[in-house]
RNA sequence: GCCCGAGUGGCGGAAUUGGUAUACGCGUUCGACUUAAAAUCGAAUGGUCUCUACCAUAUGGGUUCAAGUCCCAUCUCGGGCACCA
């Protein structure tokens, strides 16, 4: 007796797929387009996780279930290979950030290989190509020409270990989302996209999107728009001004002081001979206190100015103090404090013995202009690294920037023999001098030495794929405009920068005239992750590892890998990795592989369980709940081992099964001489010739009745045969009434 | 502290619109095949009880002919935000 081999099968049908290029497509078809991707992998040395399989799997579905009913899909496949680990890899070793991620890709793409995954292979990107990198280097430029790429010198987030400053999405509970270590605040001139000049879009085209709404939620949370009003006030003494925002205007007749940030530029302004040494004392204090300190101690502290402010609601004298609760960035950094109406101006006033005052009226004409403030902050891009895309910009001798040409481009990263990070400032370019120097217009510059935040590269990817070989075009506008925006995007990180970003570029590039659409992500699928089999999460430390090509190669192979990760449970829940489910859904394949080659074909007349089983399978994969479809199966296969499969069962089982194993599902169908265009459901074969109805007492099970279906709409019978029933006579006497549900077959008795 | 989710057998989970709770899988038990084991096939499997039946979807109330599903309160876990004026 043969048995099922899929080792065997899954090399035979991986080199069939690679040798007729399967999944390569262009826009010439006249079929609708489907345009799916996972959010691409980094490449690390470690190779494929089960988590990237489960990512790349729920796409792989749905591509091949997309493909088989008939749409002309495009699922490609990218790696995002500038960062971090390469290069603090090459400082260890030595061996250079190029060769490595050269090394990591080919054992990612072999990997890939083996999953059987639907990929158009001639689509590939890396952004760490010259190539794709040339273009990131033009998108920079197009932002630059309009304003939107500028540079400006403020506190930033820096990593004292990777010795770089971080974006304000970088940075995760006053730590480095890199390394984890604390970050510090430095002064620096920095390279910033105006992100914030599409806020307002960007927060309100949120609600269109057909997004998970934690992501949703946590998108607008992070722009955080708030409406308010600037309001100035007088300095006693003085011709400056001191400019507050503040949401609530109307509290004005409230304000009894007010508070500058320490960083505030005014302070140094107005102190007095007095104070003047308490202040800079506080002032030095708040900015050395980490970050973290000054989140985690949230006991008002504060110090007074010496100088007074005129509220120009009730005309009085109000002190003016410095105070860290009170932030640099948000707002003017300045606001006027509100007592009584506000929990923290209240504390900080009780602490130090301030004035509440009742805010006794409403000014009838509002006080100050209009304003509108962000919680999010302009993206910061510059990396004091050499492993990312140089920023194309060059300084002639008086310090002004130029944009490199784009003829120039692409500005391509210098081979150096160190790359090791310092504090200066400047990404280990600088001591590549030839590099440094240009050519522009006859000028000699010399190049910026930053490098761009790996999320600019990941910010346009999407749209290389559809023309990701074109020397003239970051992309094609008539490729684009045939594929995008994506239909389908899967992953299960990234919920606010990346996806953030992405919308950002995608409506620059739409008022640019170059793409022609405003939300580039139609639909999201954002997956859960798969914890080791002890519940905890997977890492090389603890040892709980599961590589899942030991899990293909142990001899279950690729189709018991993919159909299991997609039954372990709702795809959008973490879940817990069980190598005994494994066997499970091994035995399941198994059970069809042994139907469709070892076991004689009957002529049993299944139309009712196989159609029911299309449509189930059909509408769990359109609501992405693969969970249940494979259980569908598993139930179909159960019972056609029961009442034996006609040829057509197995063709059915076959196309059905085949966005979970491809391979078998391949083989098996070679054996039927079938395509595998889906099936379609008819609801003739939906009804059966008998009906049960569920008679209930008081909402209880008491019987059921097996009656003819035509029989349904006969509701005085199905009462009559109900009340006749022994098991319902021992609980109703006389009923009370009766209800009867036709759509869910049920009737039941009020006794 | 604020805002979201979630809580169902020994375990992962199903129940899509309020209508048969526990599908499917794992595990366990029994049986068939085998010299034996594995594999495979078949059967059973929420709890109490001999059956009828009763009790079970975190806890306590409520609405309804009917509640895992809706409402109120409480507990637990997970996630996000967190001095943003």
């Amino acid at each position: 007796m043969n048995r099922y081999n899929p080792l065997a099968i899954e090399a035979k049908w991986q080199k069939i797929w690679e040798d007729s290029r399967a999944f390569e497509v262009d826009e010439s078809s006249p079929k609708p387009k489907k345009f799916l991707a996972e959010m691409f992998p980094y490449p690390s040395g470690a190779g494929l996780h089960v988590g990237h399989v489960r990512n790349f799997t729920i796409v792989d579905v749905l591509a091949r279930y997309y493909s088989q009913k008939g749409y002309n899909v495009l699922r490609p496949f990218g790696y995002d290979t500038f960062g971090l680990p390469a290069e603090n890899y090459a400082i260890k070793t030595g061996v250079s950030p190029k060769v490595a991620t050269d090394t990591n890709v080919s054992n990612f793409r072999n990997q890939l290989k083996k999953l059987g995954f639907a990929i158009d292979w001639s689509r590939e990107i890396n952004t760490s190509s010259p190539e794709y990198y040339k273009w990131t280097q033009w998108c920079f430029l197009q932002l630059y020409k309009k304003g939107l790429a500028y540079q400006k010198e403020s506190y930033q987030w820096w990593c004292p270990v990777d010795q770089t400053v971080l974006a304000n999405e970088q940075v995760e509970n006053g730590h480095c989302w890199r390394c984890g270590s604390e970050v510090e605040k430095k002064k620096m001139k920095q390279w910033f996209f105006k992100i914030t000049e599409y806020a307002d879009e960007l927060l309100d085209d949120v609600d269109s999107l057909d997004w998970p709404d934690k992501i949703k939620t946590m998108q607008k949370n992070w722009i955080g728009r708030s409406e308010g009003a600037e309001i100035d006030f007088g300095i006693v003494d003085s011709k400056e001004e001191i400019t507050v925002f503040t949401t609530r205007p109307d509290t004005i007749f409230g304000a009894t002081f007010l508070v500058l940030a320490p960083e505030h530029p005014l302070i140094k302004n107005i102190v007095t001979d007095k104070t003047k040494s308490a202040v800079e004392e506080y002032c030095k204090n708040a900015l050395k206190k980490s970050e973290i300190e000054r989140q985690e101690n949230k006991e008002k502290t504060g110090v007074f100015t010496g100088s007074y402010a005129i509220n120009p609601a009730t005309k009085e004298k109000i002190p003016i103090w410095v105070a860290d609760y009170v932030l640099i960035g948000y707002g003017t950094g300045a606001i006027m404090a509100v007592p009584a109406g506000d929990e923290r101006d209240r504390e900080f006033a009780e602490k130090f013995d301030l004035p509440i005052v009742e805010i006794s009226k409403v000014p009838e004409k509002p006080f100050g202009t209009p304003k509108t403030t962000y919680r999010m902050r302009d993206w910061l891009i510059s990396r004091q690294r050499y492993w990312g895309c140089p920023i194309p910009i060059a300084y002639d001798k008086d310090g002004n920037t130029h944009p490199i040409p784009e003829e120039q481009l692409p500005v391509i990263i210098p081979e150096i023999e160190d790359y090791k990070p310092d504090n200066s400032g400047r990404s280990a370019l600088a001591k590549a001098t030839d590099w440094l120097k240009v050519t522009i217009d006859g000028e000699e510059m010399s190049r910026e030495t930053d490098t761009l935040d790996g999320y600019a590269c990941s910010s346009w990817y999407l749209w290389r794929y559809a023309s990701p070989h074109d020397s003239a075009h970051a992309w094609d506008p008539k490729k684009i405009a045939y594929w995008s925006p994506l239909d389908i995007y899967c992953g299960g990180d990234h919920a606010v920068a990346h996806l953030l970003y992405i919308r950002f570029w995608c409506k620059f590039f739409a008022d640019e005239g170059k793409l022609p659409f405003r939300e580039p992500i139609t639909k999201l699928l954002y997956n859960g992750y798969i914890n080791a089999p002890d519940g905890k999460k997977m890492s090389k430390s603890k040892g709980n590892v599961v590589d899942p090509l030991d899990v293909i190669n142990d001899g279950y192979g690729a189709d018991t890998l993919r159909t299991y990760e997609m039954f372990i449970g709702p795809y959008d829940q973490d879940a817990t990795w069980n190598p005994r489910s494994v066997g499970g859904v091994y035995r399941f394949l198994n059970r069809c592989w042994t139907l469709c080659f070892e076991t004689e074909l009957t002529d049993t007349k299944n139309d009712n369980l196989r159609h029911r089983t299309i449509k189930k399978v059909t509408e769990d994969i359109d609501r992405a709940s693969f969970n249940t479809a494979i259980s569908a199966l598993m139930e179909y296969v159960n019972e056609l081992y029961k009442v034996g499969a006609s040829k057509e069962d197995l063709v059915v089982l076959s196309k059905l099964l085949k966005p979970f194993a491809p391979h078998l599902a391949s083989e098996m169908l070679e054996q039927l001489s079938a395509n595998d265009d889906w099936p379609v459901f008819e609801e003739k074969h939906l009804t059966s010739e008998t009906v049960q109805i569920i008679v209930q007492v008081n909402g209880k099970l008491r019987a059921k009745l097996d009656l003819p279906a035509e029989e349904l709409d006969n509701e005085e019978k199905i009462t009559a045969l109900a009340l006749k029933n022994e098991n319902v006579k021992k609980f109703v006497t006389t009923p009370k009434k009766t209800i009867f549900v036709k759509k869910a077959k049920l009737l039941n008795i009020v006794a």
